[in-house]
DNA sequence: TGTACATCAGTGAACGCGCGTTCACTGATGTAC
DNA sequence: TGTACATCAGTGAACGCGCGTTCACTGATGTAC
């Protein structure tokens, strides 16, 4: 009987090393190479998804497959994929403050404030389209721990906006009920249109990217929306 | 060697006989057999799908099983899992036909349509839930073939939306494009409340149902958030 | 600066499991005479 | 009405595959002296 484990060459080895793989000429530190691997393994992911297929479809072979690592070394960064998972929703909500922040700064005058809001919101869909397309899969998805944290984060970010809202003068008598109603009306016009920018630029014959006609198409309608509900304001009786 | 195939006796076979399985004892037709089985799959991957996972989760074989039948007899039924997924959006679709129906008969007045809509579409959620978080799950799902099939479907809802709302005297002057923001952004209301009335009734901790007061205040919410939208509308100048 | 040892990120073989799909089959229902 | 044959919904064994997870390992980086 021979011996079980064989003993392969180092070449042999070193053909298997890809991305994040071991490549001992570098001179990395151990923390550096720890981190690469990491975030090898984060944007495995998020690549893996961009076929329009989510969270639930991936696999942790196919995620380290990608990341040019073996799927055991998975462990050494995430206990489970759904902890990898989570770690992408903390970054896709990261983008989600800085498109809040960066609204917040300039004039507030209503007119500008909507179109500016929208060009802030498309610009952050097609710069970060990978974490908005992971976060509108997850917050349907079947995983119960990636729904929860997404629809929390989304709840937290009306609130934040009604924060917003309730500094606007026309808006200073209205009860705190209904400026959460306001707000999740403007955050549920948003992930629509979040939503349809997705699917036109995913679903796209071809294409792989949205038009700028089909853009222009929904950011028109987008700015439609959000003005209609502002026209509003000014006839609500607040209880 | 002996005979490969085992030969098993009768009795064993009947034990195994459930849901939809073979009851010789009944006299059915073939047809309804057939048919009762169908019947049975199509519930038994509604019934899979209830604790808040979505269709990608499902498998062949835990359909089968949930209906009482071999996984082979499922391709009596549905060459694969992606036509059975269609047959329940055509269900889910007369659901949301049957409401809008349903929506048309009575007054126009708009603060009666606004509780009456409401009404009939928590009574909808409630009474299909399992259709509705079917389709809430497939529309952002990983499966394409679904994931279409859905979004066109809303599509055309919006647009027989868009048709009544072109009734209405306020809106007889209104663009087509216009109706069609308008109806958008009812649609895209009447998704998030849905999408509200599904979370809160399985994320719910272990009650299992929506409570009165989560539903009484997400009622309120949507007519609230509709109210706000009709209120805007002798305010807007359609191009 | 040089040496001996510790750490630990990544490796590769192995496991048992549920999956979709194939195949030849069984036996009740349906039909032709 | 009775018999012989056809149909076909559902069966059960088998297959190859990718999966998550375990384990002992390798060898470069890091550290104590």
């Amino acid at each position: 009987m021979v011996n079980r484990r064989t003993h392969h060459t180092s070449t042999s080895r070193r053909a298997h090393a890809r991305g994040a793989g071991h490549l001992p000429a570098e001179r990395r530190s151990q923390v550096e190479r720890r981190r690469q691997t990491r975030r090898a393994l984060l944007d495995a992911a998020l690549q893996q998804m961009d076929g329009g297929y989510g969270f639930d479809s991936l696999s942790l072979r196919r995620v380290a497959r990608a990341a040019g690592v073996v799927p055991t070394a998975f462990y050494r960064h995430f206990d489970t994929m759904d902890e990898l998972g989570l770690a992408l929703v903390e970054e896709s909500v990261a983008t989600l403050r800085s498109m809040l922040r960066e609204a917040r700064e300039g004039g507030t005058e209503a007119q500008h404030l909507i179109a500016r809001s929208v060009e802030i919101l498309v610009a952050h869909v097609r710069e970060h389209r990978r974490h908005f397309a992971f976060m509108a899969h997850a917050r349907a998805s079947g995983n119960a721990v990636l729904r929860h944290a997404i629809r929390s984060e989304t709840k937290l970010f009306a609130s934040e906006l009604a924060t917003d809202l309730a500094r606007f003068p026309i808006l200073r008598d209205w009860s705190t009920a209904d400026l959460q109603m306001l707000a999740g009306l403007f955050v549920d016009t948003m992930i629509a249109t979040i939503d349809a920018i997705l699917e036109a630029s995913n679903g796209g014959a071809g294409t792989e990217g949205l038009s700028p006609e089909t853009e222009a198409r929904l950011v028109t309608q987008a700015e439609k929306q959000l003005r209609i509900i502002v026209l509003a304001i000014p006839h609500w009786r607040s209880t």
